[in-house]
DNA sequence: ACCTGAACACCGTTCAAGT
DNA sequence: ACCTGAACACCGTTCAAGT
């Protein structure tokens, strides 16, 4: 528990290492700079010499994160089918640094963190027809339909109970009338298929006529 | 800035209502047990009588506002309209309580928030005529796509420039390729704007035919 | 039943002092 | 240039003691 005994030389690098460890553990919330200090086996102000303090020491994390990420290659053959697949794999990215989404989210970095998406979606959009306005408008819809899904999805695994839960509405209420409704609100959400299901509803509906369903 | 001097006896009521003020005006963070005591005047530990602890201070804090929101009627003519308006009433009641999706979305309560709304939105979505599992889909869709979008934008709101900004990249990049989405990528974010048009994508997609876009 | 102060175990951060 | 301990100004919470 208490890292290297071999310590020489602290350094901003082996802090960040260190930090990473800990966020990847338990969370932003369990690094403290008194807990990183011990792991460390230095004193919590050498820590601050290194990297100014606790929030930019967190802004680093973020950033060191983001830079790993790795390109997103579109898979599918319609552009309808591109897009989709595209924010699908930011949501993977997004779920395999579980604590990220928060992160990036508290210090307003979504668009930084969309950037390489972004050019992406953009060459799918265009190919799908869409150009100017509409695009634009398009990449930031999607845009944000994932990092809120992400965000929703991510915290309902935190808080798995949701207290009263959907089902009791559904129980004394209109169980009649739609039994299989009150049965699939009863089920526990499959946030995966969810997902799908929702990118491709939204990436139609920006896909369709320019005026929506107005009539 | 000391509150009410003709303290007699305090009451849950009275610290609830305290709370409730701190939070309005600088956000949950800002409410410290010390800072409330202060405000009512008493012991610290005065108050934990009266309310238990912090969280379940704050629990109580949502529940009274959750209770206080007011009924959805849905707007329009067409089935599309009405359950897209149903998600726009929604956005605005979050946005009249800037603090509370946040409070809702960390103590797992995002639906017993929708409840209400789900009722209406089942409604619309029958007369659409859509039934069973992919009414409850869509109803989950809809859900997820409202809180994750007001989420973001609150959070757009709180930490206003966008570190490198979206710009950056369209100024070097493919901005003689389409100059029109290079300016629309420039230009601020209207919120507004973006869930009306993303709704209307995604309900448009969700009543849509069953397939979707597959091929 | 209600309120109190003292105390505990935490925080982040600063600063003067060491090498 | 790097590291240290002491100290400051905060937290939430518990507890024994008062009325």
């Amino acid at each position: 528990m208490k890292g290297k005994e071999t310590r020489t030389r602290l350094d901003r690098e082996q802090v960040l290492e260190a930090a990473a460890g800990l966020v990847k553990q338990h969370g932003p919330r369990a690094l403290t700079m008194r807990k990183l200090a011990a792991e460390l086996g230095t004193a919590v102000t050498s820590i601050y010499w290194h990297v100014g303090n606790r929030e930019s020491l967190l802004d680093a994390l973020v950033e060191r994160t983001l830079a790993d990420l790795g390109e997103i290659r579109p898979r599918g053959r319609t552009p309808a089918q591109r897009v989709a697949s595209v924010a699908r794999a930011l949501r993977h990215q997004l779920r395999d640094h579980p604590h990220l989404i928060a992160m990036v989210h508290e210090r307003g970095l979504t668009d930084r963190m969309f950037l390489p998406a972004q050019r992406v979606l953009v060459r799918e959009l265009h190919a799908a027809g869409l150009r100017g306005a509409r695009a634009a408008d398009a990449v930031r819809a999607v845009q944000v339909h994932v990092v809120g899904h992400v965000l929703v999805e991510r915290n309902r695994e935190r808080a798995p109970a949701q207290r009263p839960g959907e089902h009791r509405l559904w129980d004394a209420h209109g169980a009649d009338a739609d039994p299989a409704l009150a049965r699939a609100l009863t089920r526990p959400l499959d946030a995966e298929r969810l997902f799908t299901l929702s990118v491709r509803a939204l990436v139609a509906g920006l896909l369709g006529p320019p005026g929506g369903s107005r009539t």
